[in-house]
RNA sequence: GGGGACGUAGGUUAGCUUGGUAUACUGCCAGCCUCGGGUGCUGGAGAUCAUGGGUUCAAAUCCCAUCGUCCCCA
């Protein structure tokens, strides 16, 4: 490797599969097991999760859900009791089928998620219309065997995710329990990770296996492909009939419960990279970055090092103060230059450099990791970077709704719809609701219905497909 | 589902055609020098050449098998 190779060697517009893989790599946040399709997540990458789940945690724990744990091992039985969703899953299910060396009667799959699991125990837990609504969300992380080409955060065979299971006395509310969580992850993901998101419903093809109707948020990503950011599904009485989830109402007559689940994973992260992340690195959003405020002391000599090193400590009292998250690269024997392009290649969203001839005007140089723009900073003046930082996080969002727009286009036209798909986006074009059409446009354009936007009932146009008079409007693109 | 590439030090890799005890850079360690955009010098550690078998006086190199990983396209 030369000396250059340190850095990202390929610019995001030219390669974009290698650019995104060589960030992760580089900027230390997730490193590939010795297992196919795994990954290590590092501290770095760890800390971004851990991150993102307090403000998922903060929002959840508002709306009445708390945090629970369930095992890993689902018996073949549970697993295959509602028929749909196993057939769904089955091909991708890792089985445990030995413990030591006897043979397991009913193997074990490593959950790929977890309702029939959680729903066995619900129907013990739940008797009564006092029992309700049942509220748990889980951290964990779910197995898939992913036979495609895995991709770090974007698609693993096992990866980190939460799955929230509620129960209600009725369709209503467990409806409403479906939008109000769509609202959580859309707000959550504008407001942390500053990336868009379009909101809707899945298609009758591509919803949740076991739901009545599956939501979604969506985005589009630098290359032009959408990626499934959250699903929020309405079960209905789907699961509660087979798992026996039933309560006794007021009038004393037994009903069986309607049920939600729901889930987003680390594949956000990976989201925030490919939307965020430029040439020289990793971009992180404020909020979320496990260091915000990167500072680089620049010194000569001996006495030069003394009094910019106690500055250094002033500014850091500063803003540990404000809550923001600081870190001095003091590290010896590194030059200045060295440790800008290891904050950039990392992310970090602000960086100061104090040094000699700072200290002379009293005032420090700060630079801005999504804009690269760099400026200057009265002594003064230290405590408004936390309204810096608000303002990049601002900016951040902003800027990828602008490349999100860009990247959007309404289509009437089967022929320009196939040959503008190459270059990616995302296409909003009119449909008839028949599945058949869907197919045929997947299969000829490989692109698929991301989502059906709320709000996008349309009878006035022409399916792009076969004509006929359209229902609606959805989302196609190719996907992740 | 289809196709392709690869496995040699922590990372990137040379050597393989034509068999003869492994090359460099980077990273790491120690010391010195430096420090406003990936510093320089000196010294040092680090490799059962993926695994198993075969051919041979001799295998990273040739042959067979196995395992593993990555990438691209639908």
């Amino acid at each position: 490797m030369s000396k250059e190779d340190i850095g990202i060697t390929v610019s995001k517009k030219d390669n974009f599969s290698e650019w995104y893989t060589q960030v992760v790599l580089k900027a230390k946040l997730a490193d590939y097991a010795p297992v196919k399709g795994l990954i290590v997540l590092r501290p770095d990458g760890y800390s971004i999760w851990e991150s993102l789940r307090g403000r998922f945690d903060k929002k959840f724990e508002k709306n009445g859900i708390k945090n629970g744990f369930l095992p890993i091992l689902i018996p073949e039985s549970l697993l295959g009791k509602e028929q749909k969703h196993f057939a769904g899953f089955n091909p991708e299910v890792f089985w445990v089928t030995h413990s030591g060396t006897n043979k397991i009667g009913d193997r074990l799959a490593l959950r790929p998620t977890s309702e029939t699991l959680a729903y066995t125990m619900y129907s013990k837990w739940i008797q009564s219309w006092r029992d309700l609504p049942l509220k748990i969300n889980f951290w964990n992380t779910a197995l898939r065997a992913e036979i495609k080409a895995t991709k770090p955060f974007l698609r693993t065979s096992e990866f980190l995710w939460q799955e929230g299971h509620t129960v209600h006395a009725t369709q209503e509310e467990a409806e409403k329990e479906v939008m109000k969580i769509l609202e959580i992850y859309k707000k959550t993901v504008e407001e942390e990770l500053a990336i868009p998101v379009i909101t809707g419903k899945k298609s009758e093809k591509e919803k949740f296996v076991g739901a009545v109707y599956t939501t979604t948020m969506e985005s589009i990503m630098p290359d032009g492909k959408a990626l499934q950011m959250g699903t929020s599904h309405f079960l209905g009485q789907n699961f509660s009939k087979p798992f026996e989830v039933k309560f006794a109402d007021k009038d004393n007559v037994e009903h069986f419960a309607w049920q939600t689940s729901w889930g987003i994973s680390w594949r956000l992260i990976g989201a925030m990279i490919m939307v965020h992340g430029d040439d020289k690195g990793l971009v992180l959003p404020p909020n979320v970055a496990p260091i915000q405020v990167l500072i680089v002391p620049i010194y000569k000599n001996d006495e030069g090092k003394k009094s910019v090193l106690s500055k250094v400590e002033e500014i850091r009292k500063i803003l540990e103060i404000k809550k923001i998250r600081v870190y001095v690269d003091d590290r010896e024997g590194l030059s200045p230059g060295y440790k800008f392009n290891d904050g950039e290649l990392k992310g970090i969203p602000l960086r100061i450099e104090i040094g000699p001839k700072d200290i002379e005007k009293e005032s420090i140089v700060i630079a801005k990791r999504h804009n690269r723009e760099k400026s200057n900073l009265d002594f003064s003046e230290i405590e408004t970077i936390v309204t810096i930082l608000d303002e990049i996080q601002k900016e951040m969002l902003v800027n990828a709704k602008n490349q999100a727009n860009a990247n959007s286009i309404d289509i009437s036209d089967f022929v320009e719809f196939k040959s503008k798909i190459e270059k990616g986006g995302f296409f909003n074009a009119p449909w008839c609701g028949r599945v058949e059409c869907e197919e045929k446009i997947k299969e000829e354009t490989g692109a698929d219905i991301r989502v059906l936007p709320f709000g996008s009932d349309d009878t006035n146009q022409k399916c792009i497909y076969c004509s006929q008079e359209s229902v609606s409007v959805p989302v196609f693109a190719r996907g992740y």
